[in-house]
DNA sequence: AACTTTTCAGACCAAATGGTCTGTTTTAAA
DNA sequence: TTTAAAACAGACCATTTGGTCTGAAAAGTT
């Protein structure tokens, strides 16, 4: 999406003559408003995750934005609330897969769900992966309370699951929070170290059937890692 | 090591009367340089590693060795080179486990012995560990001519020992790349990540019991992963 | 002890950068 | 079409920061 595709909305979209229609009043406004403070937050979120909060300029966002550095500030008061706005965002799409962990479910389907979901976020949300990493990496001084707290207890809620996969004997014993950690580690990989993968395999996730290949390599290790002993 | 065992090192260790021989002219001078050098390298990491390159000032480092910014300069003549040498140091110590990987031997004690290494790695050098992953996650600008080139053999050479177990039916099919992925991934989860880990779990590598635990769990999924099926 | 070289510190500088101020243009609504 | 508010731009500012210059202290050598 370029500032271009923006601008169009706003006024290709609503024929130039009139408003269609009587929405509430500022309706419009608003809504132009939400789309670019939105766009500006993805083509700073590309910026940080290359470069890091420090590493980044604010001048550097607005270029690639195609916004002067006043009209960014406008949108957003300091670099440290765009940042944050932009942190906030990725955690709700970081945590949707682990919806996938409910205890009726088949041990099998629910794990090679999830990993093809995590999967596909690397591959999807490189940047925002990258972001995430770069946060935890310099100690979470943002996410610290969030990690302790919000994500803490959903990992125990889901270690129950997990927990309760072992007492049936539907998978050997093992630690939940360190198979939460292994499947974490693995897929992110793929989006964390993405130039160290394209550098020695020359691929990619974008690539379909290097997706398709890791993605069920690492099932097959997991699955079969956690089939119970002497089958 | 602080400031003042350097110091030590320089007065008391020889005597303060005489040199107590005559090594080659400029022996000593050399090696006290080599040694502060050394120091400063080993400072430089730990903040480099927790604010990246951007978010580290030169000040920051020289009050963390506790000498003044002009005497850094002194030793090392602008950031950038402070920041490469300490780069090409860590290289080293990260591909020295590798080595492990020799076709006579049992893939089971190869791997278990590779985990362990890189997993002591985690541990002993989780600083490294971090700088490393920020420069990759940044695109790697300055080693990606090692990762392309260096790293990109070694790995081939690796791979040709991971398909000899395949083809010998010691293990079953896997891409040999994906796997080493896999144990690069997870083990250094536990030094990239450390925050998390730590507020999810309580536990760091550094405690003995977490450690030997984390270890034989990423052993025993990869191994039993990778065993024959129907075995 | 004298002398030379190395080591170090304080003042200083120029560029970069986050952010503001003032005023102009654009836009939506009436 | 008018008008008030919103959106935007350029000049400007204060601070930070990598790095230098000059000279003083410390250490090694004879």
């Amino acid at each position: 999406m370029t500032k271009a595709d923006i601008s169009l909305k706003g006024t290709k979209v609503q024929p130039l003559k009139k408003p269609r229609t009587e929405l509430e009043p500022g309706a419009r406004r608003r809504k132009k408003f939400d789309d670019k403070r939105q766009f500006i937050l993805e083509t700073a979120l590309s910026v940080f995750s290359k470069y890091g909060f420090h590493g980044t300029t604010i001048e550097q966002i607005a270029n690639s934005a195609d916004i002067s550095k006043t009209n960014l500030f406008y949108y957003f008061s300091n670099k440290e609330e765009l940042y944050l706005t932009i942190l906030e965002n990725i955690l709700n799409d970081w945590l949707k897969p682990i919806t996938v962990f409910e205890e009726v479910d088949d041990p099998e389907d629910v794990l090679k769900n999830y990993i093809r979901l995590k999967l596909e976020l690397s591959r999807d949300q490189p940047e925002a992966s990258r972001l995430f990493c770069l946060e935890i990496i310099q100690g979470a001084p943002i996410l610290k309370g969030y990690l302790e707290n919000e994500l803490k207890s959903i990992l125990q809620d889901k270690s129950k699951v997990i927990e309760s996969w072992v007492s049936k004997g539907k998978i050997k014993p093992i630690n939940p929070i360190q198979l939460i950690f292994f499947i974490w580690s693995t897929t992110q990989h793929f989006a964390d170290f993405n130039v160290q993968v394209k550098a020695i395999t020359g691929k990619d996730l974008s690539n379909k059937k290097f997706f398709e290949e890791t993605c069920s390599a690492i099932q097959q290790l997991i699955i079969d890692g956690l089939k119970r002993p002497r089958l």
